[in-house]
DNA sequence: AATTGTGAATTCCTTCACAGCC
DNA sequence: GGCTGTGAAGGAATTCACAATT
């Protein structure tokens, strides 16, 4: 048990999500044919320093060559492993509203990674329907049950703001400890349950403030990116 | 011109997205019959400290009462204010996709506030068609007319990552300043362009990492929220 | 007595700058 | 020579703690 790879310690949410970008940007010079890149090299095609980039990685292990920089391919399968992608996981999505149906047909994902695999709702009059995917819309009360039938460990919540504390009190209590949140709401955190949020009103809110204040700006320089 | 209420200087994303929290419970609490609130009573609801929630407030004015707190009306208005939402916003969604339909669809969006009033798309298939709510989707050729036309002032992308960049170019140049990225790639900002992103994949790998070293976190305290 | 607004302290994150290595 | 890994410096965000105010 010796750790071989320092891991787990205290490593921010930052980095995690830098990681997540630098991996899909080795994906992206993988098929431009590259086999090797600098941290400065990644570094340019974001806004990003260079060092961040190292330091990021270093919490992880020594994965580049003093005066080469790093091999694209075994970069990217340290990242996959360190990301957990490494083995599929299977999304839950509660709430077969609009947003619900949108995720479940959605391709985006990296291919096969994620896979929507179950809808969830209260709705007699949608709980049964398939969709064209062929997942299934199920009977919320049935989650349980469902979600440790086909091995869900992801539940994406999307559903109106007042119900979403009760579906996440049900997705905990079937042991799930990885939540997406699509519901305009701060859900209360439960100990040992990881809930990222998806918050378009937040995100619109923000975009209109920057209108607000532009005016204002005027001849002086104008900031962008997030 | 002498500058009442000090605004626009620099003020972080963090406090804005923050301020936006802010709004809703006191949408919330004025509908639970409350009038009054404490930075220590709004602290409570999220997992926040009460001094950042006046630090928060303070950037933009006196709003408080020592020893009474807050009156929920007038920081309401007064928040209303500071983020924009004293006027209406226009919402362009490229992309006719499952994504870019939802959002169209989507009618979680604070009352009134933001409309997606139109959808824009290459796919001659797709161009002509109107969704339920009477949204048309537009060749997106015609993006600058139509969103001068319908005084379109926020785009949400949701087009396909090796298009989002040109879809980007496009709007920038019709004059549109405020974006929303639901595209799978870290777009280049622009001057005065402010670009907000919603990355599924990022978030979801966080999810996935979470998921890879909580078994190890085993008997030791797992964290949680965002 | 209660609660704000805020300087000071602290913690967290990023960037610099360079020794160490290929 | 070029590039990584990292201690030290710098900067930003958060929290503390208390004087000011009602």
């Amino acid at each position: 048990m010796a750790g071989m790879n320092a891991k787990a310690d205290k490593i921010s949410d930052l980095t995690i999500n830098r990681l997540s970008v630098y991996l899909r940007c080795l994906h992206e010079l993988w098929a431009e044919g590259a086999r090797t890149i600098s941290s400065q090299g990644l570094a340019d095609r974001f806004n990003l320093n260079s060092a961040q980039i190292r330091k990021d990685l270093a919490y992880f292990g020594e994965f580049g060559v003093r005066g080469l920089g790093y091999n694209i391919e075994e970069l990217r399968n340290h990242l996959i492993k360190i990301l957990g992608l490494d083995r599929p996981h299977n999304v839950g999505v509660l709430g077969a509203g609009n947003l619900g149906n949108a995720l479940a047909n959605y391709d985006g994902f990296s291919p096969g990674k994620f896979s929507v695999v179950a809808l969830f709702d209260t709705d007699p009059g949608k709980i049964g329907r398939r969709l064209p995917s062929g997942v299934e819309v199920h009977n919320m009360d049935e989650f349980a049950s469902i979600a440790s039938e086909l091995a869900i460990d992801i539940v994406a919540i999307a559903v109106p703001a007042r119900v979403a504390e009760a579906a996440l009190d049900a997705v905990v209590d079937a042991g799930i400890k990885a939540v997406l949140n699509f519901a305009p709401i701060r859900l209360q955190g439960r100990p040992g349950v990881k809930i990222n949020h998806v918050d378009l009103l937040v995100s619109l809110e923000g975009l209109s403030h920057f209108l607000s204040i532009r005016p204002m700006l005027a001849h002086a320089s104008a900031a962008s990116d997030e």
